[in-house]
RNA sequence: GCGGGCAUAACUCAGCUGGUAGAGUGUCAGCUUCCCAAGCUGAAUGUCGCGGGUUCGAAUCCCGUUGCCCGCUCCA
């Protein structure tokens, strides 16, 4: 089982290196962990991943485009509460599962057990540079002082391991179930200006979505737009992962794709169905095996903070199921937090109803990277043909990186010339290649790991009477067109 | 973050117990080729991931480091 799904994982990263998909980011000094290029045929698969998953949304009556800038005034970030769940330190109880800031921590510790602690720690080897301020503390009786020590204790670099052992988990009761502290820095930080000092910093966006969510009333107001409708958007967002895994899946610094819809919230569950439905089936329109996608419901309790229902969309991956996209019901949460901390209105006013209120929202977020890694892996093939194993990446025609090539049987007799016409012809709407070197069959095959669907091809009755073959990839079959209607038929096969 | 494995040409890999690198595929040039990785001729490409150490001498042994893969952990 192990080899078997390493293989096809490393088949695909190997392919996508040898065709130019994607590469190491900075390979040449050895690689930046978990980030990627995208090389010429990559670029062209995630672009049409991305235009396909654009048409989707934008080219409905009910939904907006927006493309939000990255770097965002940083009390976006407190108002999501980004700032206060992911800059602080933290433990997680490794029974129950259950994730205290430590600054929390000490405070759900009883006073005679806080006593007890700061004795310990004032025995306690590792934290000889505490023993005399512990002593102070215990010295002075004042109860007062426990919680902000027995906090410093626990973010110290050596003493916070040995002490978190004598403390029970408030949620389970069990002792010495902690692991040890971290900070959750999830988010990029860099620098306004030429001065790099606390007041200057900001963040690179760690979700897409506060773009949205902050021109809400922007979008609302210069589209005309009136409840429910919908704003889409594709960037990058980037999050300092702990740890990065398996090839695309989770990097540093990946794009998402996402579609915020904004309704009554009478109507948040009618529409959070009706999104989840369309999305899984937006993958298998674009080709993706329904074995492979199924949704992952979140149970009740393990929800997000902002979210009252949670679906993911998930692929079976090489390596297992993975989240592809997420589908939340994130309320009036983020409208409402904003509202708050910006003292700006973010309420809807109703015409109608005369009804004055913050909507609520469906959330739609893909990952553009994943869903990449989720073709790729979806569209390899390896088969027999004539005894020898033929690779070939079938990929829906819409994101096929090229969509057809020109080959000429044989270099002459005016095959070339001929071959070269409609190529130029083509390549006014179509990204397409053009190959001569070597034997049909072997072009067909290079065609054939690169995803293109269809190869024209030019022989001898082409320059008689201006027909061609196209040679199609899955089936390997071929038929014979006028070359005026190659146009014509590769949009009907691309888009019909 | 912890543990394990791996790192040699664009790709897949060989290189045994140390004597300054090789195969297949691919790529490029030419010939030949009328339809599925055919054939012939020729060619290019590696400070053996990076940095130290041991040694007369290191792809090979040792240490460190970075990256990738696997298992935990994590993934509001």
């Amino acid at each position: 089982m192990k080899t078997e799904k390493n293989d096809v994982l490393e088949k695909v990263v190997s392919l996508a290196k040898r065709k130019g998909f994607v590469f190491q980011s900075s390979e040449v000094y050895g690689g930046l962990n978990g980030c990627w290029d995208y090389g010429p045929l990559g670029v062209e698969l995630l672009k049409n991943i991305k235009e396909e998953w654009w048409k989707f949304f934008t080219y409905r009556d009910d939904i907006e485009g927006l493309d939000a800038s990255i770097l965002m005034h940083p009390r976006v970030w407190e108002a999501s509460g980004h700032v206060e769940n992911f800059t602080d330190p933290m433990i997680d109880c490794k029974q129950c599962k259950a994730r205290f800031r430590i600054d929390h921590l000490a405070d759900n510790i009883n006073a005679k057990k806080k006593g007890k602690l700061i004795e310990f720690v004032a025995a306690l080897p590792e934290a000889a540079e505490f023993h005399e301020e512990a002593n102070q503390i215990l010295d002075s009786k004042d109860e007062s002082l426990y919680s902000d020590f027995i906090t410093k204790i626990f973010e110290s670099k050596d003493a916070s391991t040995p002490t978190l052992a004598e403390v029970t988990c408030p949620q389970c009761g069990t002792k010495g179930s902690f692991t040890s502290a971290r900070k959750f820095n999830l988010m990029f930080k860099t620098f306004v200006g030429p001065v790099e000092e606390d007041s200057n910093v900001v963040y690179l966006r760690p979700e897409t979505a506060q773009g949205i969510f902050v021109n809400f009333l922007n979008v609302q107001n210069s589209s005309r737009q009136k409840l429910p409708f919908g704003i889409a958007q594709i960037g990058k967002a980037f999050r300092n992962e702990i740890n990065t895994k398996y090839f695309l899946f989770r990097t540093r610094e990946f794009e998402q794709m996402e579609m915020q819809f904004f309704c009554h919230p009478d109507a948040d569950k009618k529409w959070y169905d009706y999104w989840k439905a369309e999305r899984l089936e937006w993958y298998k329109s674009l080709g993706m095996n329904g074995e492979r996608l199924r949704y992952h419901d979140h149970p009740k309790d393990k929800l997000a903070h902002y979210a009252k229902e949670a679906t993911d969309i998930e692929y079976q991956f090489p390596f297992g199921w993975g989240e592809m996209e997420g589908i939340h019901n994130r309320t009036n949460f983020d409208l409402g937090r904003h509202e708050e901390y910006s003292g700006k209105s973010f309420k809807y006013f109703d015409e109608e109803t005369k009804e004055k209120f913050i909507p609520f929202i469906i959330e739609t977020s893909a990952g553009a990277s994943r869903s990449f890694m989720a073709f790729l892996i979806d569209s390899y093939n390896e088969e027999e043909v004539n005894g020898e194993v033929r690779t070939v990446l079938k990929l829906h025609p819409k994101l096929a990186p090229i969509k057809a090539a020109i080959l000429p049987l044989v270099n002459k007799d005016g095959m070339p010339e001929f071959a070269r016409k409609i190529e130029a012809d083509l390549r006014r709407n179509y990204k397409v290649f053009y190959d001569d070197k070597g034997a049909v069959g072997r072009r067909y095959r290079r065609q054939d790991e690169a995803g293109t669907p269809f190869c024209i091809t030019i022989d001898t009755q082409s320059m008689e009477d201006g027909t061609v073959t196209i040679r199609e990839r899955d089936s390997m079959e071929q038929i014979r067109i006028e070359a005026s209607k190659i146009g014509v038929y590769l949009f009907e096969k691309i888009y019909a």
